[in-house]
DNA sequence: TGTCACTATGCAACTAGTTGCACTGCACCC
DNA sequence: GGGTGCAGTGCAACTAGTTGCATAGTGACA
């Protein structure tokens, strides 16, 4: 239901197309929230009959002409309403862990490889937030409003990641000292 | 996809009913990987089709009758095959770091009310954690095996909420610092 | 002139999960 | 005998996300 909550925010802080949106959500925003450009599109549609957000076109030289779309009232209010409503914690599923618990009834060597591949990746994403942090941010304590907001869910990202890294690595230790006996 | 895969694993620690299953979602395997009576009902009735379970009748007296569940030799393999394939981490979707990145687009108090209500969601899930690891695993070197790993996905949950509270606190702060000012 | 790569938009079929409801069995208590 | 509550099983409709495919415009380069 939050993908069009995610596709206001992000219209908010600046107006775009499909294929813009789409590629913010390989990265920044795409950090905590998933989706794939055909969701992005259709959920665009269904956003516009709804009077959340309007459409124009524009064109482009050297270069396809794209669709803006653009948050409207209806768009900012429906965000406000959002806002002020609870959310549940997402509901967990980690297959990871689902194959950590059932380790005794496969290949052992494998899947200790996969949670070593699973240790690089997170790995691999802290040092891209750590970057990030860094390059964007390089005094937290100056920060106020949107900005600090940015900040904060990247903050979120850095402390997740450094979190399974470390998890991963207690993992592998215990698992592979176990083997050894 | 992984649904079959964690009642595959909860059942060869133990046969039992759709019910007893569903009981064992609501906390142990559950908190790693949520599903719902319904859900788990359906999804036996296809692993019978597949092959993967068997199913018997258990007349019981002092309560209705329940059916059974045991892993079959079909369902042993396909975990086998499961646990050496690679998973990639779950896509992430998480909605209060939307909220927090729109903050400044609706009531601050509101959301800061909210992010302090997780804060304590999470603080209480991670004291659920710390106490079963406390009572069920007070000697964590000793552990091997099956219990080791049973150990090892609940550290992850420990690690988890513990990144979450503390995230939701500098959050917290944060937010609160900014509105001073 | 062809093809590669990137920009740009979208449909359709499928899969997985959610939500709301419905029913039976049985013990316990008033 | 009637209500409450837990044990136990399930269907149906809906919603959200995934996967595979289709198509067009444009610049760069061989």
């Amino acid at each position: 239901m939050a993908l069009e909550h995610a596709i206001l925010v992000s219209l908010d802080e600046r107006s775009g197309s499909g294929y813009e949106l789409a590629q913010r959500f390989e990265k920044s925003i795409g950090f905590f929230w998933a989706a794939t450009h055909q969701q992005i599109y259709r959920t665009l549609k269904r956003m516009v009959e709804l009077g959340w957000v309007s459409r124009h076109e524009v064109a482009q030289d050297g270069r396809p002409d794209k669709k803006v779309y653009e948050v409207a009232d209806a768009g900012r209010a429906e965000l406000a309403r959002w806002l002020a409503s609870p959310s549940e914690p997402e509901t967990l599923r980690h297959d990871l862990s689902v194959k950590i618990r059932g380790a005794s009834l496969g290949d052992a060597a494998a899947l200790t490889g996969e949670i070593a591949r699973h240790r690089d990746l997170h790995a691999e994403r802290l040092d891209v937030y750590l970057a990030i942090e860094k390059k964007d941010f390089p005094d937290p304590s100056a920060l106020s409003g949107r900005r600090l907001h940015q900040y904060l869910v990247l903050r979120g990202g850095v402390r997740a990641e450094r979190a399974l890294v470390e998890w991963c690595d207690e993992v592998l230790a215990a698992m592979r000292e176990d083997d050894r006996r």
